[in-house]
DNA sequence: ATCCAGGTCGGTC
DNA sequence: GACCGACATGGA
């Protein structure tokens, strides 16, 4: 009913930034590993170089560098202020207050070990829930490749180090596509959910914005009545964009899991493994689950015969 | 080649 | 309500 909103002391710390010039910060961290936090199926459009992550943040081309309890982040134009790209990164976040609320089983303990300096994102709610549209039974590298044409033929050009990088496109854009285009970019089936999605974000319909406002449960049923999203994808947005921290998003991986390593669950449905979740794994579920997610895709099909799938 | 992928929808029973 | 096939595309 209401809004969850335990003061808890890992959303209060201050993020330590060490300004190098108006293109160029230092964020202090802590148990933050960046490569797997970007590369972890949560966000689509991140490109990976030699050690540098290059993406667009709300609107800004940038550069992320891990190095040494620091993330280097570069920039092409002249930043004021850095709230935009802490915020996404989260880097205020601690990591242990969060990994101590979880439940010390074995199963979550060794997805807590495996993929330690995992974080979740803060991510602009339209491209995450855009991306998630575009994810049902895709695989993650076609996700990307699905949102990497669609920033080539929709998005907005954005200056960077040494040229221009194209943006996630707008749902205005996207909502004056034809289906035919956005087909074109191999979406498949899922292009007249994203496109009707888009109009309704576009002609207000929809207002992502005014989400923040409410409880988990009435952000979940406003986007559970946008076409293409069912409970899965609604919580994908909810906990990767909006930050509802008891979002759980039941997927094949994560129901594989749960059945294995918490029988009392086994004969749940989805419903019931996430209303399970939401309360088996405590105030920061959201987080509980994609490392259960990232640790079983880690493990790919090792912990699981075929005859157990 | 065959199965499956960070599901959802619209039909059935 | 719950079960079930269709839905594009391309990895593995």
């Amino acid at each position: 009913m209401g809004v969850s909103s335990t003061p808890f002391k890992s959303l209060n710390a201050e993020t330590c930034v060490e300004l190098r010039s108006t293109r160029e910060i230092a964020i202090s961290v802590c148990e933050y590993d960046l490569a797997t936090t970007l590369d972890s199926g949560q966000a689509f459009g991140w490109q990976h170089h030699d050690g540098e992550w290059t993406g667009i943040v709300h609107g800004r081309w940038v550069s992320l560098k891990a190095s040494q309890n620091r993330i280097l982040v570069r920039t092409a134009a002249n930043q004021r202020e850095w709230s935009w790209i802490t915020g996404y990164l989260q880097t205020h976040v601690c990591l242990r207050d969060i990994i101590e609320t979880f439940p010390p089983d074995v199963a979550m303990q060794a997805a807590v070990t495996s993929c330690r300096g995992l974080r979740l994102l803060r991510q602009e709610p339209w491209e995450c829930l855009a991306s998630f549209i575009l994810s049902s039974t895709k695989q993650i590298k076609q996700i990307k490749q699905v949102v990497q044409l669609l920033k080539e033929r929709f998005g907005e050009p954005i200056p960077n180090a040494s040229g221009l990088a194209m943006s996630f496109p707008s749902a205005q854009r996207l909502a004056s596509a034809t289906e035919s285009e956005m087909r074109d970019c191999k979406m498949g089936f899922r292009a007249p959910y994203l496109l009707a999605a888009a109009r309704s974000v576009a002609g207000g319909i929809c207002d992502l914005e005014s989400l923040h406002h409410l409880s988990v449960n009435e952000a979940r049923g406003e986007l559970l009545k946008l076409p293409g999203v069912g409970p899965k994808i609604a919580d994908c947005v909810l906990l990767f964009a909006y930050g509802f921290p008891t979002a759980f998003p039941v997927d094949v991986w994560i129901a594989k899991v749960i059945r294995k390593y918490y029988p009392e669950s086994r004969r749940a449905n989805a419903r019931e493994l996430r209303e399970f979740a939401g309360s088996y794994f405590g105030p920061h579920a959201g987080y509980a689950q994609q490392y259960l997610f990232h640790h079983a895709r880690k493990l790919e099909g090792k912990i699981f015969s075929p005859s157990e799938a």
